[in-house]
DNA sequence: TAGATTGTTAATCGATTAACAATC
DNA sequence: TAGATTGTTAATCGATTAACAATC
């Protein structure tokens, strides 16, 4: 099994793949199926099996999957059987939440460092993490080895704080600001940015079963 | 013009061209092209003429795009130009931060009523509004006219809350929960669960300029 | 008129799905 | 052996890009 260019739809289905796996091993299920898969993800089982199969043969035939070696064998390739540290910028109340909620992960991808430039935010804590200065930034990068970096801040700070982590060497960010950020092409950006997202489910909304319509938006 | 089906891919778009619009037009820039447009965004122009193209005839030939004729042309086909009233349940840590985001929206996009059961959260405030129990859920997406709730609950209960949404019929979802839902499939799934995207970060960090290798992920 | 840029058709590229031999 | 299911090739489908006539 060659690796070949793997794109960035199979990329974004793994993670998927682990998290129903996860459910299934919770529940003490041993082997599954392709098309088991597909049922539970609206995905076409096909799809499922080359997915995997550009990584290597995980499955047996006339058998399935075995549940715990699938979830060992994505963890290895996304390169999260070892904890990766995460850097987060912004100390307000999203911040905050991604830090609570990364005491819940499962995943191996531990928020290990918090930065906020307000004064009324260094020193305080979230969770047993001091909010430190941008100036320690460099530092913590370095001394943690971190190389993903989540941003916080208000839009209007979010390309200021994207071309410091791109300063000190971090390869991904994960970006919360409506914002739309200019990196090298080298650092990898993914927007989380939920307005998006709710913009799309509006457009839907009204748009739903009009498929087969011929209505236009005009003035 | 008539109103083919739209791709899911065209439809994610347009909440990014409208992101690039707002902020053209907030530094007072009246014209803009497909080929300007490409070069922010990283995309082909003749992908954004087509894009547009499926809505109307928006553009003028030597010219370009006006800037806010544009916006007002997304927002219509989105159906933002009037506000939309979003109901969200699970008044911890991200749901406080999706209202108080929400308080800077342009967008017309507004969260308008916030539930959670756990008794110590009921009566509490989030900005004006007063988090209220589940029972009044159905009262207030009537009253309100609400077709799009957030789910920011843990993941354990989130199924639970996704099938009382779909009984109150609203129509659209965004769950933030790391978790797979069910809903019937006129009821639109959004998944905004980060630890998604920074695992699919993960991935990139360590393949990156790999496309051309043959290394496998082997036992 | 010359230069720019749209809207749109045709060509290309890539991703999804179907089908099936291999095999548990 | 019969039934199930993988891994993979080939067929299909859809999305992106190139090219260009129309026109500002």
């Amino acid at each position: 099994m060659k690796q070949a260019k793997i794109s960035e739809a199979v990329v974004r289905r793994l993670p998927i793949y682990l998290q129903v796996l996860n459910e299934l091993h919770s529940r003490e299920i041993q082997t599954v199926s392709s098309q088991e898969l597909g049922v539970k993800l609206d995905l076409n089982p096909a799809q499922i099996r080359k997915d995997l199969a550009y990584f290597g043969e995980f499955g047996r035939k006339g058998i399935g999957y075995d549940v715990m070696y699938l979830i060992e064998k994505i963890r290895q390739i996304l390169k999260v059987n070892q904890t990766i540290k995460v850097a987060l910028v912004g100390a307000g109340n999203l911040g905050h939440a991604l830090c609570n909620y990364n005491k819940y992960s499962k995943d191996n991808m531990k928020i290990t460092a918090v930065f906020d430039d307000h004064p009324d935010k260094i020193g305080t804590r979230i969770n047993n993490l001091v909010v430190q200065p941008m100036s320690e930034l460099e530092r913590e990068v370095k001394e943690q080895n971190i190389r993903i970096g989540i941003i916080t801040v208000p839009a209007h700070e979010a390309q200021n704080v994207a071309n410091q982590f791109v300063a000190v060497g971090i390869e991904g960010i994960l970006n919360f600001a409506p914002a739309i950020l200019r990196v090298p092409e080298e650092v990898r950006i993914q927007n989380a940015d939920f307005t998006r997202e709710l913009l799309s489910l509006a457009y839907y909304l009204n748009h739903e079963g009009e498929e087969t319509s011929d209505e236009s938006v005009m003035d």
